[in-house]
DNA sequence: AATGAATGAGGCTTCATTCAT
DNA sequence: CATGAATGAAGCCTCATTCAT
């Protein structure tokens, strides 16, 4: 009667997802000071209905990072086998951006230290970008003294720096992803002080 | 008698002292979700303390954000004459970066934007660094296909995406730094999409 | 499915209605000093629910005013056919009195000036009381060198006269309207100063 | 060593001075919403004078109302020997509301109720009052129904009265005054219900 | 299960009053 | 004595969260 995992909820996980998408747009709109009820008015829902799904407007934010996480690993993990490793690392970190860009959650990225769920998600996703640069790195595309947990720290700035503009153009992300890529190329590489650092977190 | 300016206040400006530097410390321990009271607690003085010195939340923001703008000003202006126009660059990004690790505000850079003094006091900055990435590109330190504008939106984004790290080493800026860096380098430079956006804000 | 104005809100109208009995009370007792707390304590609820049904503490003095303006249009419209017009509005300030001794909130009435929706019914209320004056004049039953303004300002006088007093018996007021009154009629009139101002606010 | 009563204080009584003439200008300017440093600014003088000259914003408020009572004492006092009694009656009333008019503290004259000397000077005025009064009744220029409590009352009512307009002609009073002063003669005069009350306060 | 009313902690700001200079 | 900085209670309002309907 009980069924164990969870069962099959009505077509009620609509409300879910209206919630979700709802408040990736707010926060798109207007960055990190969106309220619930910003969220709710425009999901379409009342606000108990918030709380029915999301204990706390963390967790919302907790789904909200996972779930574009695990897009992201997707991305990565479908290119581990592209045959120019290179392409495939710059298509990721491309893919990447313009997927931020549409929903820029960024700033929420930090958020969700502590669920154990986005944690997990989180590593998952540093592995496989690990395979790309890893692929990369062999075959020359990019230098050899950065590793995965640099292009990882990397992989945010050039939707991070455009927002310094008050309302940048559409792409212009592309422009500073390019600038930052020509820096993780072997070309004209001049050697790095540290060390990379350890994992994220 | 009726001191045509402002006369020095007291020792007291001792206060105001304590309150900018707990609000940059508060700020960069927790972001921009940082409370007046916070701030006085930190700073050990009571609210009213701080209306007394600053009208506004935004005031004293605004007075930070200020006084860091202005001591870039300073280095950029210092590193004008370099002799070696590229190293000029890189020394103002450096120090630029260093300053800003001390006390991470740069997400105050965007506050401000309706203070007339930051506004001018902004374009002061940005003046100055447009003669620094002028000089580079002309001795061919830099690439000829990025402008000032470039420069000042890449400049934070050593010290943002170090903070991608709970802890992260004190130095780690310096990595992302040199790649950055590197990236604008003209020696293996990709072309670049787009063109270089029109001044910020 | 999706009620037109506005549904009637479940019995939780309760909550406006001990609000504005509670702010009515509160301001009647202490003047205009009274803050959003003393009114939730009375009316026992939390601060929250306040700012639920009034968006801010000018909107419950616009809602008392509008409301206690409203009660007056009704009388005055009741009485626009008394036979007796000279009687006719001798009832209305007598009863227009009569309710605002039970909560003196008269001093409210400059408050609003601001609130369309208080403008508008304020001017109803002259309207209507227009009509009575002139009726009354017509009749000889009120000096003929008076208008509806006289009437309107000198309306709130015998409430407002009796609180000079720390804890005047309950119908003082009637002896001062009999006086006030006494003045508007022809007899003994003697010419007055100045001509009636226009309309009020 | 000690003087007696009070030495006499230099010629820094001057700011005592200063500080009620700025406070009456600004609380008839501003209504009862004035707060000390509106007025130390218009008096020219810092906080803390202030409170060096009246313990208490209430003091200086009591200091108020009992120059302003006194200087209506003086007025009564002048007219007790009126050859008119009637006329001299009318001429208090209209002096009293002249004199308010120029600052109107009338909203003050409840203030004070706990302030000794207040209390003391206030009832010195309505024994003058009552004087007026009573030889007005005695030559059967007021009606005999009414008494010095009555007029007490009714004296503020003309200067109030118009103050339900934003910007009332600055005579306007005068016509309230005559409207309630003829309320309070024998011509045409209807029974008053009630019976006078008793002292004020 | 959905709704939206109620709650109360917390945020910014004002202001009377006290106190060091 | 005067000054003006410091204090902290209190005011209005927002918002995440709980709960009755």
């Amino acid at each position: 009667m009980d069924p164990v995992d969870r069962p099959l909820r009505v077509d009620a996980a609509r409300n879910r997802e209206l919630l979700i998408t709802a408040a990736e747009e707010e926060f798109s709109a207007k960055g990190s000071e969106v309220s619930v009820v910003d969220i709710t008015r425009r999901a379409g829902v009342a606000k108990g209905t918030f709380f029915r799904h999301f204990a706390t407007k963390d967790d919302l934010i907790a789904a909200i990072v996972g779930r574009h996480v695990g897009a992201l690993i997707d991305v990565a993990e479908n290119l581990r086998e592209a045959t120019d490793p290179g392409e495939g690392l710059l298509d990721f970190l491309t893919v990447a951006a313009a997927q931020r860009q549409q929903y820029d959650v960024s700033f929420l990225l930090r958020a969700g230290d502590d669920d154990e769920r986005v944690v997990e998600v989180r590593n998952r996703l540093y592995e496989a970008i690990g395979v790309l640069v890893d692929r990369a790195r062999a075959t020359g595309a990019v230098r050899d003294d950065i590793g995965a947990t640099d292009v990882i720290l990397l992989m945010c700035a050039p939707n991070h720096v455009v927002e310094y503009l008050s309302s940048p153009p559409p792409d212009l992300w592309k422009r500073y992803l390019a600038i930052i890529f020509d820096g993780l190329r072997p070309e004209g590489a001049h050697p790095l002080p540290g060390r990379e650092p350890v994992a994220v977190q």
